[in-house]
DNA sequence: CGAAGAATTGAAAGCCATCAACCGCCGTGG
DNA sequence: CCACGGCGGTTGATGGCTTTCAATTCTTCG
């Protein structure tokens, strides 16, 4: 990658994570700078795409800090991924018309929106680029296994130590994580309806880390003392985001 | 589609599969039929797949039941899928080089192998093709979510009830389950590692279910009394399924 | 008929949810 | 400048769904 384009890589995230994912030629890159995209902000705790819906463009998240989710007949809220920048958490609507679930922005965030022909348009010039595009939803497929492996086997404990895992893992894959921390603007609430556990178990399990000297979490920032030891604790095994490093 | 081409496609139950998901042009089917692939039988227990690998085939599975699954280190095992004829439990391996977990047969099951190569040559030659591969694995991914969301905030009892229902559907849409039934040649401790419950609560679950007249369970064999209300118990909605009809 | 696996039952314990209250921070507005 | 209001975090008590352990019955099949 020269300097130019590593320039153009820093307004775009989404290169940086496809970068993460698979190697790119740089036609490839190119034919993504060049894709049309609308930017448009969104307020923490509003909706990008609704449950429902029958979206005509893909959501490429640029900042902040979004998720998907669903919402019950009973009025609970699972959450089932958190996305950052770089990731498109709609990708799958290419080919799925109609939305199953919702994603929502869970801090303030701003938005690219692709229309949905111009993707279709470039990934049938770049069959490369298909090969990513499929890549990246398959491995958005291994991290709801790996949610539901959570789910259902750990217990509180090591479900949260492994979702702080992760996010350490795939915030650093695009530059917003250093080696041991990073943002984390969640509310104890969000992490319960993510892990399919009540907010005050949450809280109670986020003291027992602190009190191993596992984590330390205080206004939305998280700290990793011993990077090792929190892997441990949650039965952290990253060859699931198949990253190439 | 034509007799002659009706008859193949029950010699191959991938196209009724894909038929229920997509529209396939006569061409596309005919590739399909054209692939090569070799016939294996795999006994009950056996794994077709397993975690690490690094497949050179795709297993398109022709009769019996699969299932998608890993072993966590503590030897716990959580069952992800369910798959059946039709399926093609680890089609994501033409783009995720390492398997992150196993496929295994639950009962004897016929598989057919298709080599990588031919699949990437035929989905390059058919952008259809391509596109309806792609819509399956994100079928799949719907699946996770939707198996997620029981695990994390339903209650043992709709999980189950949702569980049934999604069968009846998937089996129905292959020929393999009539109106109200089919059969499950699933042990109780298997479901019990699907849906994150032990043996024991399966179990009184089940005859929870059977006392409400939701289900009669027996000998491997389920039948659905009343269709609509199993729906309501599970809190089922088909649309993540995302079937045609 | 015997053995192995699957289903079933009973009792006890535990993890986590629920309910309810209180604290602390921070932005707003008088 | 300080009171107010709201949200997020924290704490305590209680209860229930589910697990675990253990033992028994039923099924299937060689």
């Amino acid at each position: 990658m020269n300097l130019a384009m590593h320039k153009q890589a820093s307004l775009n995230p989404l290169l940086w994570k496809l970068d993460a994912i698979a190697d790119l030629s740089d036609q490839d890159k190119q034919a993504i700078l060049d894709l049309p995209m609308s930017v448009k902000v969104f307020e923490a705790d509003s909706d990008i795409v609704r449950d429902g819906d029958r979206p005509s463009e893909c959501c490429l998240v640029l900042s902040g800090f979004t998720c998907r989710y669903k919402i019950l007949s009973d009025g609970k809220r699972q959450i089932m991924g958190f996305y950052i920048p770089g990731d498109i958490p709609d990708l799958q609507s290419l080919h799925l018309k109609v939305m199953d679930h919702s994603i929502g922005a869970l801090a303030t965030s701003s938005i690219a929106l692709i229309p949905h022909e111009s993707l279709h348009a470039v990934l049938e010039r770049h069959p490369g680029l298909d090969a990513v595009m499929w890549r990246d939803t398959l491995i958005d497929a291994a991290m709801f296994r790996a949610w539901m492996i959570g789910i259902g086997r750990r217990s509180a404990y090591q479900r949260i130590a492994h979702l702080l895992c992760e996010l350490q893992m795939r915030l650093k894959a695009v530059g917003l994580a250093g080696e041991n921390g990073y943002d984390l603007p969640v509310t104890q609430n969000e992490l319960g309806d993510a892990l399919g556990l009540s907010t005050v178990h949450v809280n109670r399990v986020l003291q027992d880390l602190r009190g191993e000297g596992l984590i330390v979490l205080r206004g939305g920032t998280l700290h990793i003392p011993d990077w090792e030891a929190l892997q441990v604790a949650g039965d952290f095994d990253p060859a699931y985001l198949h990253l190439k490093r």
